[in-house]
DNA sequence: AAGGGAATGTCAATGAATTGACATTATTTT
DNA sequence: AAAATAATGTCAATTCATTGACATTCCCTT
């Protein structure tokens, strides 16, 4: 049991269509990553074992959930026994596809975009740094993170030649609808978008949206809710 | 019907707990602000009236939804017409308390939270940023956005002076808990937080994470799952 | 002023996600 | 080695969210 492999993502003809089988739900993907930092502290704290109810306390869902989302992916535990913690981690470090390194560039040197390629602890999940581009000219050759500032001129020719595969938006919504469309035609596999519009790409272009603003919203409405007795 | 009332939340007592009705779901209120974007931006192009279906091509969402959506707040809609454009978009901006001001504090002065206090768009919806704090000696004094950053020492004294409701975390996650739970004490009402990990905090008190690598995550999942034919 | 048409508000049906229950299977103890 | 215990994997039940359908209401035209 402890060494099933994702299974079932078997794949049909119906008719002419493509149709896959077991697609995880997005609910599902979303609680991974939450379930691999838990876990990944566990293991810093050389706790070997644990079980879907001593996890269901830690993290305050139940452990009904917690059984069935591993269950997805095949199940990772052991009857009686309960789950490997460091077994589970890289498991779930794996199908979030954390053992490819994938190169990023940022597109936009403004605030945000700085304050991302320094915070860039992402580089220890294989999430590597390879440049950022603005097409303000103060910023052009400005040191960021030991990298030059490069003219969005380039960023095409560097997309192809450094295997590229994720964009960082960070630049203003005038421009960012033109600019996915851009980095989609040159290649690049998803983007990460912190512009406050949204994108439309074609199938098989991953969008992950942070729209901050969208977020600050949300704490004032339930601010306002609590205080009006709700 | 143009001026119905935020309706039904009534308060019932039932034995000595208190329950609310209607408690709009946080699927809802996630919606909200992509609507008011949305509004806003027809509102600016002139757009005076609009119909669920009309919104529902633009914004890719049924109008079934829309309609479910907005009559979790007594509907803001006139049969035969639509709604109008403005005031949908006043109602929605009502709703998510954009109209009240909301005095906020940058808890760390790296990177993360020196973008933010720049970034801060967030002024013209009533986020009105107030200081900015940091343990770090070598920050001390330094201006950001014509603001001293101030030592944690002065923190509860501030928040206190200054009606602070909330506090944007972007701080280690080793301090992050400590921190909030000073925060609470002295007051705060609401936490943005930027910190990596999960902070408990008492009933009323509004949690609003944004944990970056997990959404960072959630994208690598996606492009290696389309690209292993998923 | 009255009637036709349009689109909301709302109810019912469907679908998705979460929770609960338990049979099964591995581990641990005796 | 066998029995007892523990906790998973999984199926069923429930709850929650989304979609569909349509009666009702209001606007707009004649």
């Amino acid at each position: 049991m402890l060494f099933n492999a994702i299974r079932d993502i078997a794949v049909y003809e119906i008719g002419d269509v493509q149709v896959e089988n077991k697609e995880i739900s997005q609910a599902v993907i979303g609680r991974l990553p939450r379930y691999f930092r838990f876990l990944g502290e566990l293991k810093d704290e050389g706790i070997e074992r644990i079980s879907s109810q001593e996890l269901s306390d830690i993290m305050q869902v139940t452990a009904s959930q917690i059984r069935q989302d591993f269950n997805n992916f095949g199940g990772f535990g052991q009857q009686g026994y309960g789950y490997k913690v460091e077994y589970l981690y890289e498991e779930i470090g794996k199908i979030l596809g954390l053992y490819k390194t994938h190169n990023l560039i940022i597109i936009g040197a403004g605030n945000l975009g700085q304050a991302l390629a320094n915070y860039m602890n992402f580089e220890r999940r294989g999430f590597l740094f390879k440049g950022i581009f603005d097409n303000n000219p103060e910023l052009l050759g400005k040191k960021i993170r030991n990298m030059e500032v490069k003219s969005m001129d380039e960023m095409e020719t560097f997309v192809r030649e450094n295997d590229i595969d994720i964009a960082v938006l960070t630049i203003p919504k005038a421009s960012a609808a033109e600019v996915a469309e851009k980095l989609v035609d040159i290649g690049i596999r998803g983007i990460w978008n912190f512009a406050h519009v949204d994108l439309s790409v074609p199938r098989g272009i991953q969008v992950e949206n942070v729209h901050l603003s969208d977020s600050l919203m949300k704490l004032a409405y339930n601010i306002n809710q609590f205080e009006n007795g709700g």
